[in-house]
DNA sequence: AGGAACTGAAACTGTTCCAATTACATAATG
DNA sequence: CATTATGTAATTGGAACAGTTTCAGTTCCT
């Protein structure tokens, strides 16, 4: 991990589900669809929402005028939500494990993890201030501008 | 970009030549010591201690009893410093383009790349209250806490 | 002067990760 | 029952990276 594109993929999924307003599976939008606007792969897509899928964000159903849809309104959905839901992180490296017996090879990686997971969850706090109703309120949303 | 290992090996580096007193010339510390207390490759570290000298932060001796040593005390690297001097960034993925024509497919690309960096901007100011003095302050220690 | 030690830079290799594609089983609609 | 769509697996091609080797240039020591 990671260089991925999950993370872009599903916000952008969930902010064009709720500018369709599909709240119910009777408004549901096909992975088709949603690739059509990024643009790229159904599949891409279906890999991204089979993961919201399991986080509860969203549902889907399969079958004629099949798709997904929101299952909680765009404002109670932040950004470190979906963050979490793709497995990302705002990766930094990871800190080598450092030489046994050398106490300074040993603790120094211990310091560097605890600053790279600092910075992880000071991205993480930032995008909780974000909602997906956020995104579709742009341009000039103080909250995430 | 970026899964590298570019800024906990830079980050690890300072922190050696911090903790050896590197501070002059006559001091230099050999790219094959510092690998080796990682443990990694000498010109892995190389490579990333030529990004370190660019940006100014350690000074390196070619020959002899040459190698790296710092330019300014460890109380004075913040580690967003560091960061930015091996070209690393909280990467979250890019956002796609969006399709035009489309009043949601181009809005919401925007939208996301400024929450994408708002995260970003968020784990730097966090890695800027940690210095290179502080990793080596571990355990313990209320700035990487 | 000559040898040893070291950096810096380039080229190459093997691995890993990812987007995209193809294919297929399953499920729901009409 | 045909159509539409999800979900999953396998494969392909490309990009990024760590590690290695090699070479030219630099500096120290004898």
């Amino acid at each position: 991990m990671s260089d991925s594109q999950k993370f872009p993929v599903a916000a952008h999924a969930l902010a064009y589900l709720a500018h369709k307003h599909a709240f119910s599976p009777d408004r549901a939008v096909a992975s088709a669809e949603l690739a059509a606007s990024m643009p790229t792969n159904p599949v891409v897509v279906r890999r991204v929402t089979a993961m919201l899928g399991k986080a509860g964000l969203i549902g889907a159903r399969a079958g004629a005028n099949g798709g997904a849809w929101l299952l909680k309104p765009p404002e109670a959905i932040t950004l470190d939500v979906v963050l979490r839901a793709v497995n990302g992180c705002a990766h930094l490296g990871v800190a080598p494990p450092g030489v046994k017996g050398c106490p300074v090879g040993e603790k120094i990686p211990d310091a560097v993890r605890a600053a790279i997971t600092a910075a992880d969850t000071a991205a993480a706090d930032r995008l909780a201030q974000i909602s997906v109703a956020d995104l579709l309120a742009s341009p000039g949303c103080p909250a995430v501008a």
